[in-house]
DNA sequence: ATTATATACTTGCATATGCAATTATTATGT
DNA sequence: ACATAATAATTGCATATGCAAGTATATAAT
């Protein structure tokens, strides 16, 4: 039974959620057997490329808060994969060396990962989708930090 | 400071998530004062469209899970917003007279909503960018359902 | 009619993430 | 130099959401 409710259809933010919700999805399935989420994985990848990067640099980047970076880092640090220093006020994170051995299966999952998702949607729908997206998504960001 | 970093920024996933949690909290504020989150509203919408309407078909309509529809209506229910009838194995779920005096100040929100971001990204630009996102949803949603 | 299977909903548990308050450190104004 | 303000990180708490297992009902197969 389809609804004739178009109202929520035309939302930006209504499709834009469910989207996320089933990209996340298709995320987890991909790095599941290197037992990390996407979103830890992502760190990850900022941190192999800019080792010493800061938790507030990392939230910047993730467009994550950063009690929610602080939480991230506390888990993979646990786990052995990065290492904080700390210099004064900041902290300097970094992969240990079991972390590094991470960086070409996460490379790998992100491919497969976009090679899902463009088998279904065509290589170049995907790519003006996810570029028009970043562009929204940086409108957006830049109009809030330019006015509150 | 800028990473170079263009890996996540091609990453359909990551965009899109960083996207939805831009709007989620640009809605959570147009929905704030209703003293209802923009999930909870929307769900609500579709219960005043279709008085006594099964949580499976909210579940499909709101690409939501079942467990978490099931909450959504415990939380409604105890606000006294919608009611449950049970038949058999089904539920039937439907608006409360108070969850009616909501129809028109949810619609509203939404409205305010879209204002909001239309005034940032541009009116075409915008309702292209969600017919877009939610193309591309039931692409990989349809995908989904046929092959596994 | 009885058993097996499928469906709808619910519940227990786990993870993701944010906000507001707190702590620690650095920078600024007098 | 000291008080005040700004900045960085952390912590407590709350909400959102899913998965897997459980329960209740309906359907199908013998």
């Amino acid at each position: 039974m389809e609804s004739n409710d178009n109202f929520l259809e035309n939302c930006l933010f209504f499709n834009t959620n469910a989207l996320s919700r089933y990209l996340l999805k298709l995320a987890e399935k991909e790095f599941k057997h290197l037992k990390i989420s996407p979103a830890h994985a992502s760190l990850l990848l900022l941190v192999f490329d800019m080792p010493g990067i800061s938790p507030k640099n990392l939230g910047l980047n993730l467009h994550l808060t950063p009690s929610t970076i602080t939480r991230f880092i506390d888990s993979l640090e646990k786990r052995k994969l990065v290492k904080r220093r700390t210099k004064g006020k900041s902290a300097l994170i970094s992969a240990t060396q079991k972390g590094l051995e991470l960086k070409s299966p996460i490379a790998i999952a992100y491919k497969k990962l976009y090679m899902k998702y463009t088998k279904i949607l065509g290589t170049k729908t995907a790519n003006q989708l996810s570029f028009d997206i970043l562009k929204a998504s940086k409108e957006l960001t830049n109009y809030n930090d330019n006015n509150e």
